[in-house]
RNA sequence: GGCGAAGUGGCCGAGUGGUUAGGCAGAGGUCUGCAAAACCUUGUACAGCGGUUCGAAUCCGCUCUUCGCCUCCA
């Protein structure tokens, strides 16, 4: 079975061969660091984690290439903007390089709390400024590219090509919705800017053949990726909301320096609206990674997010949040089953699922399929775990390496084996285990002399502070409810 | 205005020219001292109007609505 990756570019479903057989170079892009990561950041590192975790499943050597945003980026337009983080610096009274260096390590806090799994590569803006020079030199070589008053423009007309990935390929006509023409030395009014000038008391600058000054919005990628991937790369990933500009002055100033095509796939991800619109930090509505975590599991938030597809709008809701969480919580609870379960004599064919999960996953990576397989196997699962007859330790032990494999090791949902689910994070707490074989000796006594009173007493003021009890047929157990 | 995506049962959310998506919530039941969990049963959806077809929610057209991009944004 092959697989098949949605290419923003033909915008069709493309059977995924790489440029080298076996490896796969892959480019994500990655967040400015000027504030804390929001749940749309979770979405888009969550779906690419994915992928990434799908490809070296699949046995291809992936080398993941994510950089760090800490320059470039302005509030407002190329000519009159202000750099976002300097103005956080700003506000924070404090200089760009702390800002980025702070949020840079808030984000992979962040990131390595909902699992998901460091980039190969992650290479800064501002260590790459030579890299970006040099593409630079290049495009003015080759003719794209102009220098005027220590500003340097990628010429649109150059690369009759440009827009291709967002269909905006007509630069003259879009001129014409323009509101205001803006002040500028540019020949054409959607050149974009390769270098810039710096203004007075800009912090961030760097001496170039031009000016002092700093690199445009989209040359690090260009430059970045060429650097650690090579002049084509495999898949280029990122929100949809940069498919223009970014991505189109991506692929103009590459395509234009190299002479040969960029990105072979183009993936985006879709955004995470909240109340049906947009989360986005200038609209103010953007739901904090680390507010969310003071009372969701993380790993309900990866469930939710691979819950639908990643080209998929997703809605933020509580409510949706609440089944989430407990939908995750049954998979987990069939995971416990299976790993606490006493061997039967019925065999249990585990295949017919591998081969869903495998097809879906296959199939543009979707996760919301492959979740529905693990919800199909667990029913199916627990009911033959219900028969008297129960399934042999052989079949017991493909389910629980499915599990593993699928839930923990590819959608990292689940816990990890052998760790007691739900209990992870007071495992290594012997006192507790202590206190609660004692409380749990003492209901024991209590539901044997009758005394539900005391017994009911004792397990609702455990649930009171988080802590579960069930009675099952294989004795009981308990764990800590995730989110409190 | 231009470019693009989408409208699915109470909610979330996949998919498909004719066969149960899945989850959450709800109802009934089995089990249990009671709960919880699990299992069984139950809902029979695909914006509207035309068209193509033996057959469309799935293809085509139109209409309505929503969302994203066209300023930085995952």
């Amino acid at each position: 079975m092959s697989l098949f990756i949605y290419n923003s570019l033909s915008r069709t479903k493309e059977k995924f061969e790489p440029l080298h057989p076996g490896m796969v170079s892959i480019y994500v892009c990655g967040p400015t660091v000027y504030g804390h990561a929001h749940l749309g950041h979770a979405k888009s590192y969550v779906s690419f984690d994915v992928v990434v975790r799908w490809l070296r499943y699949k046995e291809y050597h992936v080398k993941y290439v994510q950089n760090i945003t800490d320059v470039g980026h302005l509030t407002d337009d190329a000519d009159e903007g202000e750099d976002k983080i300097a103005k956080q610096a700003r506000i924070e009274k404090t200089d760009p390089m702390e800002i980025s260096q702070f949020y840079t390590r808030s984000f992979y806090e962040d990131m390595d709390r909902l699992d998901v799994l460091r980039a190969n590569i992650a290479p800064a803006a501002t260590a790459h400024i030579p890299e970006q020079i040099a593409l630079v030199e290049k495009l003015i070589a080759t003719g794209h590219a102009y220098e005027i008053q220590g500003n340097v423009y990628f010429s649109v007309e150059s690369f009759p090509d440009y827009g291709k990935l967002s269909g905006r390929t007509d630069q003259d006509a879009l001129q014409s919705g323009v509101r205001i023409e803006m002040r500028s030395d540019k020949r054409h009014p959607s050149d974009f800017a390769l270098w810039k000038k710096a203004e007075e008391g800009h912090l961030m600058k760097w001496n170039s053949p031009w000016s002092v000054g700093y690199p445009g919005w989209h040359l690090e990628c260009s430059a970045m990726s060429m650097k650690y991937l090579g002049e084509t790369i495999d898949i280029h990933g990122g929100g949809m909301e940069n498919k223009f500009p970014h991505h189109d002055c991506e692929i103009a100033q590459s395509e234009a320096a190299t002479g040969k095509p960029y990105v072979r796939y183009w993936m985006h991800n879709n955004m995470v609206t909240v109340n049906g619109v947009k989360m986005g930090k200038s609209l103010k509505n953007s739901v904090n990674l680390k507010d969310v975590f003071k009372e969701t599991d993380p790993r309900v938030i990866r469930f939710f997010v691979l819950q639908s597809h990643y080209r998929s709008q997703l809605d933020y809701s509580e409510s949706a949040i609440k089944a989430s969480t407990t939908g995750l919580e049954k998979l987990r609870e069939t995971q416990r089953r299976i790993l606490e379960a006493k061997p039967g004599s019925a065999a249990f064919n585990l295949e017919p699922f591998i081969d869903r999960f495998t097809n879906a996953m296959d199939d543009d990576f979707n996760t919301p399929v492959a979740l529905a397989v693990l919800f199909d196997l667990s029913k199916s699962i627990n009911a033959a775990l219900d028969r008297n007859e129960g399934i042999t330790e052989e079949s017991r032990q493909q389910a629980a390496a499915f599990f593993q494999t699928a839930g923990t090791d590819l959608l990292g949902i689940l816990p990890l084996h052998g760790q007691t689910i739900g209990r992870d994070t007071v495992q290594t707490n012997k006192k507790l285990d202590g206190i609660m074989n004692i409380l749990l000796e003492l209901r024991a006594e209590a539901r044997n002399n009758k005394d539900f009173a005391l017994s009911d007493k004792i397990r609702d003021r455990l649930l009171s502070v988080g802590i579960e009890i069930k009675d099952t047929k294989e004795g009981v157990n308990w764990s800590s409810k995730p989110g409190v």
